[in-house]
DNA sequence: GTGGTCTAGACCACA
DNA sequence: GTGGTCTAGACCACA
């Protein structure tokens, strides 16, 4: 079962950090198509937030194909399936990436302190 | 001179698309130290936005350090300086890695198509 | 709950009052960590100002490390970290001093008459 | 003479600079009941800075007394006398000091720094 | 209910 | 001409 853990603090929103863990999940392999998620009120008695936080999070994951809800059982990790065009896709990497260099960058880190810091974080999500 | 683009329906408030682009133009040497941005009103005729929205970006630039208003003078690529401390320098860095792996996860990149990515065009713009 | 009072007529901006009498009510253990804010909106209703002054002013405290907003919920104090590297640190120590002196010398304060003044403020500061 | 030094790429606007450093010459010494001020368009070129700047400084300084113009003769350090009632001018020398405390608590300095960073600012101001 | 963003438009300070 | 502040008011995101 996935560990959950949630930042109140800090400036991602609660339900946004749920999201980001389950996509970490599935492309680690923590979670493979077909597992089940948590309950939404289980996970958000554990988390210590708002249910309709977790339910939020889980809508959007189903909606963007990540998950899917099964009526009265649960939801689970659904089969993959490309929302994007290989265009936008390639697109919005793109602009994904060059934000987070720029940032980096502001940041004062090199070019190989910021493969480091990814290469890193990856591993620490992967080799969980 | 920069050209800014900006897209007002995304989900990435417009005055963060500035700083974005601000940003890396100083990555890709389009912006040098000293160099002088465009007027406040300027762009925000320009991008057709309205020009509090305009400074609000270039205040958050000048407060990161990144530049520096000059009274009735205009605002300006500043001297590199150190303002963060090094555990503010690790948050945010790692807020920025965090935000754009959850990103690129949901663009179901793999954790090594992201490394490539990286590296990739970390190599473009060095080697440039 | 902290007793905020704004002079409009002044030379110092509103925004900047506001983020000058959070400072001091947790210099004087008026406000303590964890504490909340009073609401934007209620707080300006409360000063007669708009709304958007007082966010301007609790933003900026959110950036240099005083409070911390957490989503949807309101805003608090934060706890105590180091935002700024030594040297910007001592940057901003010395901008305050130069206006503070500035000030204090506009209003005709010797030398002696300013270390005295800091001093037994400082006294009754630690000593409460 | 006084020697001027201007940072035209600070937060404070130069005309105040220039305000800041006369005040400072005269609690300092170094300017003494009517010692005659350089020249506003002599100041001008040595700062690198339009005249308007150095002439509205001046202004400032003659408005509330600091300084006197002499008509073709130019401008002299002023008799003293008292601007504010004292009542007033207490209110705000506490106010001014309430602003640089809290600040300076912001930038997390003890009570000993603070009145350590007074003294030697005023010492290296006297004592030129 | 809470904060965050944005607009249109005014007025001010500075050089 | 340049940026900075402020208002009135709208709309959105989050919990």
């Amino acid at each position: 079962m996935i560990e959950f853990k949630i930042t109140p603090g800090g400036n991602r929103p609660i339900y946004q950090q749920v999201v980001d863990q389950v996509r970490a999940a599935i492309v680690s392999g923590e979670l493979s198509i077909g597992d089940p998620l948590p309950s939404v009120r289980g996970l958000a008695q554990q988390l210590v937030v708002n249910h309709n936080t977790v339910a939020k999070a889980f809508a959007e994951l189903v909606r963007d194909g990540t998950l899917e809800s099964r009526q009265g059982r649960g939801v689970f990790v659904a089969k993959r399936r490309n929302v994007f065009s290989a265009s936008e896709r390639k697109r919005r990497m793109s602009q994904a990436l060059d934000v987070f260099l720029a940032e980096m960058h502001a940041l004062d880190c090199s070019a190989d302190q910021i493969q480091e810091a990814v290469a890193s974080r990856l591993d620490q999500l992967t080799g969980k």
